[in-house]
RNA sequence: GGCGCGUUCGUCUAGUGGCUUAGGACGCCGCCCUCUCAAGGCGGAGAUCACGGGUUCAAAUCCCGUACGCGCUACCA
């Protein structure tokens, strides 16, 4: 009796859930960061990063927070952070908290959180976990060159660890440049857990003793992440895989402060066709060189989501809320992703079909303001003509105007093989009887062209064909596009004639 | 060099020990539809699951090794 079998089945499941969410809700709030640093453009890899991290946190009903680390300030760029999040915000990632937006865990700049790293890190220094080091940039490359020389493991030798509490102080006193270095202890074992790629395994002795403070006083991003995450609640550190090696510097900080570490998760690179890590050298890799192509923003999340995820099934099709709601971390893979166009402009082409022709009304319009028909004054109705017969053949906004220019001004040439091979000797003749004949059409209707246009092939004894091959060289100049009756219908009677006549004067 | 991570059709991927003669998608090719081009439908080529050993009655799936690729190895993030 199956019934009673599924019934007994979905039961179960509902009980198993409803415990299962119970005890997820009783959990604390899901809080994930974005964190880059501002250098003047989105990267569609860090995109992807965020919003792999949105998806999670919507997801989970949590908080996706943006963070700028711009702890580097000679990377600073101006107006970069303006830049990183309205271009966030144009793919649909708005923040939940963040600099523009607040929240109770600010400032989100970390150029204005200095206070609290200086806090943090006295902290660890009175407990012995990090330490001054006044060693001169020369003393370090004269270090690392030996090391490389010797092939051992370029690492600083803990050189400035042996300095009592007075030689420091004087040092201190005397103004002598320093920075701060995690003092990580020799040969213990260190591993996390990183949710995408189970446990990872470290040897301390691999680790250097990391510069938390550099000398003109700002953290290092190892030093701000960790006490910003603290902070700022952060559950779930989800970020790019070249970040792994650095992972156990960061565990050992919330071991040193006796934090609670987060959960971590990396993801896999995006890859040039040659599978090196994406860059500008072999294609656009900011978003907005996406933007300008006219790429549509619900494509491009669609396929960068695809990218490292799959729901386990063979969906290739996604709104950003039907991602929001299939996502998991268990379903990012491991290995990385070539950015593979052609797919981008297929999914592109499917967004944009799904889109109502009164949205692309007004994307068209603004692609025709940009085009060298700016000029242009047709009415609504006649856009949303060519909208509705050109909609399966496009797969960009812009297409509307380049793939069909006969709609926005006269051919001025024909298609040479096509006038070969369409142009007959009796074309002028039907075109001209055709001609005489649609001129008499009161209200003209797609029907109405197509009654004419068959009637005289019967009368004739010829294909269809015969007829609407040279109409339609003679009204677009080529030989493709939509069907010969919406062409000539959206054209209307009176430009058809005038084309017509053209045509019959300049082709032989 | 050291350390870490990875490896299924050209590309994105499904696969969590028997359902797999490895499934889907993009791209490519062919056919159908058809006034052209698309879209759509149908079909095809395309992966000895990196390689070599184990474990098991059974491995793409578990273990070990090797190769290759990538990442990190900064007072960058």
């Amino acid at each position: 009796m199956l019934p009673n079998k599924s019934l007994f089945l979905a039961v179960y499941f509902y009980i198993i859930n409803y415990f299962h969410s119970y005890f997820l809700m009783s959990d604390k709030e899901i809080r994930v960061r974005f964190a880059p640093s501002p250098t003047g453009y989105l990267h569609i890899g860090g995109l992807r990063t965020a919003l792999y991290n949105y998806l999670f946190a919507k997801n989970k009903k949590g908080k996706f927070i943006l963070r700028i680390e711009d702890t580097d300030r000679n990377r600073y760029v101006e107006g970069a952070v303006e830049n990183l999040i309205s271009t966030l915000n144009w793919a649909g990632l708005q923040a939940d908290e963040g600099p523009k937006y607040g929240g109770d865990y600010g400032p989100y700049l970390q150029s204005e959180r200095l206070d609290i790293y200086n806090e943090h890190i006295k902290k660890l220094i009175d407990d012995g976990k990090s330490y001054y080091c006044f060693c001169t940039q020369e003393r370090l490359t004269e270090l690392r060159e030996k090391q490389k020389k010797e092939t051992i493991q370029t690492k600083y030798d803990k050189h400035c660890l042996k300095f009592s509490k007075e030689e420091i102080d004087n040092k201190l006193n005397n103004n002598i440049p320093f920075v701060i270095r995690l003092n990580v202890e020799p040969n213990k074992k260190i591993l996390f857990n990183d949710i995408i790629r189970g446990e990872v395994t470290f040897n301390s002795d691999t680790i250097d003793d990391q510069i938390l403070i550099k000398s003109d006083g700002f953290p290092t991003y190892h030093f701000a992440n960790v006490v910003d995450d603290h902070l700022m609640k952060i559950t779930h550190v989800i970020r790019g895989e070249e970040w792994i090696s650095s992972t156990p510097k960061h565990v050992l900080l919330y071991d040193y402060f006796n934090w609670e570490r987060p959960q971590f998760a990396h993801l896999p690179l995006l890859l040039n066709s040659d599978k090196s890590k994406l860059s500008k050298r072999q294609g656009d890799v900011a978003v907005e060189d996406y933007m300008q192509k006219g790429y549509l923003k619900n494509a491009l999340i669609n396929f960068i989501a695809l990218l490292g995820w799959n729901a386990g099934d063979d969906k290739e099709y996604y709104t950003l809320d039907e991602l929001t709601n299939a996502f998991s971390l268990e379903g990012v893979n491991k290995s990385g992703a070539v950015f593979n166009l052609e797919k981008l402009n297929w999914l592109n082409a499917e967004h944009l079909r799904n889109i109502s022709n009164d949205e692309i009304l007004i994307m068209l319009k603004d692609e025709i303001s940009k085009s060298k028909y700016s000029n242009f004054n047709g009415t609504d109705e006649y856009l949303l003509l060519i909208i509705e017969a050109m909609k399966e053949r496009v797969s960009f906004v812009k297409e509307y105007i380049e793939k069909c220019p006969y709609f926005f001004e006269p051919p001025s040439e024909y298609d040479e093989k096509v006038m070969k091979k369409r142009w007959k000797e009796d074309s002028p003749d039907l075109l001209k009887i055709f001609s005489q004949r649609i001129e008499q059409l009161v209200s003209p209707t797609k029907e109405g062209y197509e009654r004419i246009l068959k009637k005289l092939c019967e009368e004739k004894e010829i294909g269809l064909g015969r007829l609407i091959h040279p109409l339609r060289l003679a009204l677009s100049g080529v030989g493709i596009g939509p069907g010969i009756f919406d062409l000539i219908f959206i054209l209307g009677t009176e430009e058809s004639l005038k084309r017509i006549d053209k045509a019959l004067n300049q082709i032989k």
